[in-house]
Formats: structure tokens, sequence, C-alpha cells
DNA sequence: CCTTGATGGGTAAACGTTTCCACACAATCT
DNA sequence: AGATTGTGTGGAAACGTTTACCCATCAAGG
């Protein structure tokens, strides 16, 4: 193997018979020089295929092209769609984009904020996790925008989000107004900031429809178990331990499938007995039997709109206040998992 | 927005009352140096939380502690599951993956390998996508490794994959041992190699039980409609032109789900009217309904594979050349589409 | 007491860029 | 003609590392 070496400016320079200083003017297009020696320059490059060596163009401008992507769970359908969508917008402008799966280990997190920052990055995008942002782990200024997660002090930070409120909310209403009495709320613990809300969401509904809120119902999970599989367990468990219930809000579509699941092995039919609704609407929500009724995000305005902000920020311009936060409307989306009023519940 | 600038060397060396090059080596834990300094750095560096600018060493050592993983469609979950297990390897070993999304275009892949190039990455796993590795844009001589994807120059090139071509076989075999008898298959065109070798399998096993090979039953799809939508499509307009067939074989579980839409629309019921089997064992294969019979690959072992291979090359380690290639085995899934034995199929 | 070898640590060059400054020359204005 | 402006270009410093090379000190051995 002989070791192959990038050719560099100073190469470029020597062999077009200029001074680096205007190779580079060249290749940037910025600063003076004539028609011909652009010509002559630019031939060179082509020929000899020069790419600049982005380390040394870093160390010297302070800044990457690059922006990081924090993001819990990439094998996770809606993350991944998110992750696709600004990853898109972000190469369009020149920027590659920085992708850190933090699996959400806290530690990991941490690690990759590190990573990042010791990588020069001009900007960072983190969707979900915890509220705390390690910004102690980040030693320059460089922008933070936020989706689905609220940092800590909320009034100088850049963030956006969808309705989670509104989410649970119109996700609750939804059963009752299927007839369902006895809603459970599967969730995972309250560390989430969209979790937080989508809870009070669902309390509120219960409140403005008269319908009493049972603590037994509010199952929330660990996050080593808030996917598909702790559902299906905590499911199993409720029905064992005969708690009635004739509704299920799973805050993810991955929950509402384990409920589903988990309803299936006790022989629980969805929808006559009992009705489910989820969260997010990926794939899996249209795709599984009976098919999920589920509340929709705006993937694609959550994705442009926390990119561009980010990249605003980047760029230096001036954002108003009222130009820092976004909540994004969300949709309910009815299924055959929620079909089919029910006039009298079997459960009076 | 008073600008931050991290802490270099030179200034911890001032701090700690010796030369950059004593802190550099008490960082790096290379070359001779006290306990005494090291321990005097060593609370200056924590006082002041350095951390490495990473551009700066790169430029220094032509080497980035990076890797780039180019993948086709992360929103696929069988590259995602890849993608993870490939990340977290490499983050173990303190490595960074720079994970590029081509969404199959193949200019965004040469795009991405400049990128890559220009970021100084130790080395590259190429997941899925053409045959032809744009080496050209690559300036650097740097080790790639290939998963589910045969390079041009077999000889002397590094890759891992599933053996496809046995892939093809059992599901045909499975769908032959079923009853079967005009068994179509849903692919995408010939320009990857995993379907060329599936397709393959296909084949040889229709000729090893005696079965009549129907081209109108061969249904090569378009990159861009190699999807769910284009084999509901597809499947749609075979039922319509009245063409007989009573097994599918779907060289992916999308292109099976979508095969089994499409023929719910039909009201063809499956298994019983047509069987159908799929490839990879993604989620949705046991999700749907009926569940899908499939070919498992060994998602984890392809993952760990590549990644140790790629490791040891960038860690010039000499590699056998039994060792620069793998062929992992895949398994049969059987599951509801295709149960049930037909005894006397109904086409004859 | 002089040599030798080991130990700890400093100096400075190099990696490939960008950009400030200076300078030469030509064109234009007074 | 002299002053001014504009245009194209080059020199060199700086970004933050690593490391080859050098030097000082000290202990041990003759």
């Amino acid at each position: 193997m002989d070791k192959k070496k990038s050719i560099s400016i100073k190469e470029i320079a020597k062999l077009s018979q200029v001074s680096v200083a205007t190779v580079s003017r060249v290749i940037n297009n910025n600063g003076r020089f004539s028609e011909e020696t652009r010509k002559r320059v630019q031939k060179i490059i082509d020929e000899y295929g020069y790419t600049t060596n982005m380390a040394a163009k870093s160390l010297r401008m302070s800044k990457s092209k690059t922006i990081g992507l924090i993001v819990p769970n990439i094998d996770n359908e809606w993350f991944s769609q998110l992750v696709l969508k600004i990853e898109k917008y972000f190469f369009d402008k020149n920027y590659s984009v920085f992708i850190c799966n933090t699996s959400q280990d806290e530690e990991k997190e941490v690690a990759y904020f590190k990573t990042l920052d010791s990588k020069m990055v001009d900007g960072i995008i983190c969707i979900s996790g915890i509220e705390e942002i390690p910004t102690n782990a980040i030693s320059r200024d460089i922008p933070i925008v936020c989706i689905d997660r609220k940092p800590k002090d909320h009034a100088n930070a850049y963030y956006v989000e969808s309705n989670h409120y509104s989410g649970g909310y119109l996700a609750t209403e939804e059963l009752i107004k299927k007839g369902c009495q006895r809603i459970a709320i599967v969730s995972r613990n309250k560390t989430l900031s969209v979790n937080k809300q989508r809870l009070e969401g669902y309390k509120q509904a219960l409140k403005d429809y008269g319908l009493k809120e049972y603590t037994e119902l509010q199952l929330l999970l660990e996050p080593s178990e808030a996917n598909y599989e702790g559902a299906r367990k905590i499911i199993n468990q409720l029905v064992k331990e005969g708690i009635a219930f004739d509704g299920v809000f799973a805050t993810n579509d991955w929950r509402a499938y384990g409920v589903m699941v988990g309803l299936a092995e006790n022989n629980i039919n969805v929808p006559s007995d009992v009705k489910v609704i989820g969260f997010d609407d990926i794939f899996i929500s249209h795709s599984c039997h009976p098919s999920m009724s589920t509340i929709r995000q705006d993937v694609s305005g959550l994705a442009l709109k926390a990119a561009s902000l980010l990249m605003d920020l980047i760029d230096n311009k001036e954002i108003q206040v009222d130009q820092r936060r976004f909540i994004l409307p969300v949709e309910v989306i009815v299924r055959d998992s929620t079909d089919q009023k029910i006039e009298k519940s079997t459960l009076d």
C-alpha cells in the first residue's frame, strides 16, 4: 500500500505559478484575482483533483461546516424521519450533519456533546432527551436548538415542539367520545417534558368531561422498559390484577402497539372491549391489526423549523424573540382501534 | 453573546508552568514526564475544562478518530439496526461515526465520499448501494469495508455480506414446500448485487424442484419505486392483468408488506390463496397481519464483522486473505403468511 | 573525577488553511 | 505632472496540535 497523499494548496500554487494566497482566493471566490489566473488555477485544481483539507480549514476558521445532531434512538422510525429531514436540509446548504445516537444514555450524551465541541461543529440540534442540556460540556459559543425538548431556562432558549399537551388532550377526548369511561395512560416516567405535557392533556380531558382520574391507571414505565415490550408486560399485569379499563392512551405508537399485543394475548378485543390510541403516526400504526388511531405530529414542520432556526443562528441573523420558540399543532388520526362508539360501557 | 473560546494547550502550559510539549505528552500519556508534573498539569486541565481541538490534531496527525458510514436509507429499520450496532462498536473504541445517508442517490454518495475524505476519516464502511465505489473521490489511502455490497474488483476488497443466494433459495423453497407452483419474485432492478444473488437463488430453487420459470412473474422495480408502495402497485397490476400466481417472494420485508396490502385490496387471502415471504426480518414482518414469513439476516454478525475488520485495517494489522471476505448464513423464519400446505394448487 | 545512560522537559518545525498587510502597476482625476 | 484610486498579487502570521531533536541534571560505575 503506497501511501497516497492529497494535494495541498501549496502544491497547486507552485504548479499554477501563483501564491497560495491567490489559490485560496480562487477556491473560495473571495478577494481579487483576474479571470486569467482563475482559469489557470482552476485547471490545475481539476486536473489534480484537489479537495480542501477540512481539518486545516476548521482550525483556521474555528468552524467546520458541520452541525451536530443528538438523537435518542435512530432505530425508532419517528426519530429517523426527523433526522432524515434535517440531514436533507443541511446537505442542500452544504453542511454535513454529525448524527449522535445516545441510546437514551445520559453519559453517552455528555460524551457526544464533548466530541461535537472538539470537532468544532457550528451548531447543535438536540432531539428529545432530558431537559438539562450539558452546556458545560461545550467550551465554545455555539447555537443549540431543541426539538421536543424544553431546556431548563426557557427564557432565552431556542426550541420547537409539537403541542404535546393538546395531543394528550385530543387523544383522550377521542377515547371519551367513543364511549370510554376508564381510560388508562401508558407513558414513560416523568423525566421527559413531552411526556409530562401529554399526561397533563390527558388529565385535563378527563376533568373536562367529568371522568374520574384513577391513579392505578396511570402507568409510567421506566426508561429502559418504555417501549413495545414494557407496554405489553404492563398491560398483562393490569389484566392479571383485574383492574378494569376500557380505553388506553399510549404516549407513542410503539407502546400502543405493545398494548395491543398485550390485549390480544388476553383475548381482549380491540376496539370492541378496549379502545387504543397512540402518538406519532409512524408506519406501524397503520400496518398493525386493527389499524391504530393516533396523534400525528408534523415531522416535516418540526425538522424544517429547527433546521432553519439553527441556520439563521449560525449565520448570526437577529432572531426576534417570538421566533425563538415554536409550538406546532397536532392532529387526530382515527383508525380502527377506536372505531365504533360504545353506547353503554360494560364496565358500569 | 460574548464569544467563549476554548482553552488551548499553550494556555494550559503557561498556567502549569511547563512547555506545550510536556502538556501534550501528559494528555496523550506518551513520552516522558514525572508523576509530579502529570498531577500539576492534569489539575489545570480539569480546572479549566480543556478539550482537544480535533481540527488541529487531525491536521497534524492526518487522522481523525472518525469513521465514515455510507448508508442508503436510515429510515429503513434494517439499515438503522446495522448503523446502531456499528456505532456502538466504534463508540466503545473511542471512535466517532459519521453517518451519511445517500437516499440511494449516486451523486449524493459521491459527494459524501468527498466530504469524508476532506474530513480525514480513518476508514469507511459502505452499506449496500451500487457496486462501483467512487474511490476516485478519495484522495487518501484509507481502508474501506463493504456490507452487502460487493466492490467491482473482488480480489483484494474487504466485504461482509449475508448469503443472499442461499436466502433467495430458501425463501423460494419454503413457498414450494408449502405447495406453491407459480411463484412471483418482487425485487429491485439489477443494480444491486444482493438482489441479483437473491434472484439467482430463486431461479435455482425453481429449477431444482422442477418448476417452470415465468418471466412475467419476475417483477423488478425501479429504485425509486422499489419500496412498499411500488410493490403494492405492481401486485394490483398483476392481478388486473389476470396473471396467475400462488406465491410471492419479495426481496425485502417492506416490499413483502406492500405485496400483502396489494393482495388484501383485491380480496386475495394470504396464505390460503397466495403465500408470501419477505427478507430481513424487521419488526413489521411480525407485526403485520397475517404475520409474515421471512429470511432473517444476522444483523449483529454483519455489523460486528465489518466493524472489527475495519478496525484491524485502521490499526494496520495484517489481514489474512481468508479473513477479508465473510459470507454469513441466513435463516428461514416461518410465520402465518406461508402457513398451511396447499395439497393441490387451484391454479392447475 | 570522568564517563555513561537514564530521566525529564524545552524549542521549534510542520500540518494546510485564511487573511491582513504591503506593494507594484495601471487608470483616472485635478 | 502629480495625486488618487483600483486591481492583482505575494509574504507571512496564525490557528492548536505532535514530535524529532536537543540539553540539563543526576546516579552509577570505572
